[in-house]
Formats: C-alpha cells, sequence, structure tokens
DNA sequence: CTTGACCTTCCCATGATGGGAAGCACTACC
DNA sequence: GGTAGTGCTTCCCATCATGGGAAGGTCAAG
C-alpha cells in the first residue's frame, strides 16, 4: 500500500503521514524499489490510533506516550488514564476560558442596538475597560488564554 | 514613554508592540533622537483597547477591522456587533468541539481502572474505534477541531 | 511511447508569541 | 569623566500541526 491509499485508508494526509515518519511518531515505512513508502495493515492499524488520538486533542507528544503505552503490553492502566486526565483537565481549561469570553461579549453584544448608529458598547468597553492586573480566577477578565 | 513603560501601562509586551507595529495593526511609534520608539497617551489608550480585544479572543485581523470602526466616527453599531456576533459563534464552536472531546474522554476514562492492570478501555478505543467517515455533526466524532 | 496519476524531497507559510544575541543609548553613581 | 547596569534597537530562530507548491522520478493504462 502506498501513502496515498494509507492516506484514504486512516484519514490522515499523506503530508502529515510523512511529517509523523519525521518527528519520530511512527517508524520510517517501509520502501520499495523506487523508494516509495509502503505501508501494511499494522501501520494503518497504528495511523488509526494515531487518528482516533489527534480528534480527541492529544498533542503529537502525548500520542508518542499513548502509543509507547499501547506496545507495551506490561503497562499500567493507571499511566493511560493520567493522561487522558491531564488532557480533559487541559480541555476543560480552555472550554472555561472560552466560556468566560462568550459570557462577557454576549453581554456587551445584548447592550448594542446593532443599527446604524455609532454608540456602541462593545467598542466603549475596549476602549475604557481597566488594564488587567493579574488572572485572579476564571472570570470575564482574564489573560491571553490558551485557546489558540 | 519608551516601550517598556508602554508595555506595563498596556499589559503587552514589547515584543508584541513591535510586532504589530510590523504588520501594521498600530502606527509606527514616534520615535526619539536616537530612535527610541516613544508612546503618548493615546498610544497606549489604543493599545489597552488591543489587550481588551485581544484577551477576548479576537484575531489581529478582527482587531485591524475594530481599531477602523473606533476610529470611525461615523461607523455603524451594526458592523461592531456583527464581528462581535462572529466571534462568538466561533467560539461557540470551538466550545462545542472541545465539549465533544471531553464527553467521549470522560467515558472512557470512567471505563478504566487506572490501576496497575493493563487492560484499558482509551487504547482500546483508540486501536478500535472505526475510522471517521467525514464529520456528520456535533458528536464524540468531529475532524480535527480548530481548537488549537 | 505518451499521458496522467502518483510518489519523492525541499522550501515556505500560517498565527501569535517568546528567546536570545550583538550592539547602541541612557542613567546613576563615584 | 568613567563605568556599571538597565533599556532599547534589529535580526534570526523556535514553537505546533498543518497545508501549498515546485522540481523531478515512477508507474500503469492506453
Amino acid at each position: 500500500m502506498n501513502i496515498g491509499e494509507a492516506s484514504r485508508a486512516s484519514g490522515i494526509s499523506a503530508k502529515m503521514i510523512r511529517y509523523y515518519e519525521q518527528i519520530g511518531l511512527i517508524a520510517p515505512a517501509h520502501r520499495s524499489e523506487a523508494q516509495y513508502r509502503t505501508y501494511a495493515d499494522t501501520d494503518i492499524h497504528t495511523l488509526r490510533f494515531i487518528r482516533r488520538a489527534r480528534d480527541l486533542g492529544f498533542s503529537v507528544e502525548q500520542m508518542k506516550t499513548l502509543l509507547a503505552l499501547w506496545h507495551d503490553r506490561a503497562r499500567a492502566s493507571g499511566d493511560v488514564k493520567a493522561i487522558a486526565l491531564e488532557h480533559i483537565a487541559e480541555l476543560d481549561r480552555k472550554a472555561a476560558a472560552i466560556a468566560a469570553m462568550t459570557a462577557t461579549l454576549r453581554h456587551l453584544a445584548s447592550n448594542c442596538h446593532g443599527d446604524a448608529r455609532p454608540d456602541c458598547p462593545i467598542l466603549d468597553d475596549f476602549a475604557d475597560a481597566p488594564p488587567e492586573t493579574d488572572m485572579p480566577e476564571v472570570s470575564a477578565r482574564f489573560g491571553r488564554a490558551n485557546i489558540g
């Protein structure tokens, strides 16, 4: 199986498959005589594993660890769970940051006429909101949230 | 006021102030004889505006538009509100993607013993989850969500 | 043998941010 | 008037995961 077919079978672009190989997330693919990468069913299995983990938001580093644990038949499920829980916590943090933003924005937008008149509470807020001293907790004010 | 003081007054790093100038988000600062950037109160006001918008998750491109509207005394508040609503919609999409991820992950984690035993439903799912055909709607399955 | 689809490597771009080096300017102190 | 220390300048590089595209080799069908 060439890389195009592997891509279709796994849902990962050929570009990314090469990249994952380059950074060591997956082992270098076997090569045909013409130096084409070839993939066996087990390789596709691995790629699908990666696809699933990636879709659940895991980073490449986390996926490296997860793949290692997957291949370690003597792994402790606690190690896997710990990574998952840490990732959930990270996602929860991002969600909280987003929720705080949308709460503030919805409030500002609801007070804005949104017509041809120039008065706009949104711009007024941006112009006059007091500078943040520091992030106290999750509120309508926070530093550059790690959401992008 | 030099860039360091402007940074402290606005909450934006000196690095980012220079970057914002470079990409044209803000006008080139006035320079002292020694070519030091100098900032007046109005400049700080603009930087604080940017800080606020940035903290609410707006992109540089959106901030460019918002700054233009801010300076346009004949603006229509509807134009500002439209940008805000679009951004809220974008944030909601990210939040939904995150929520779908955490829902799936919490479910998998709750079924994982998380002890020294190797059996792990999380890895089992990653290894065997059917490949996604395409994103149907917001569910536990979705493509590479735009959350990072 | 040509056409077209596929593969290869290599370089560049994204967005917003930080790190760090080399060199010049300013301030405070002796 | 030196000198130490801080601050400013520009320039280059890195992040993270991904895509775009060029130049060139390979393969299968007609």
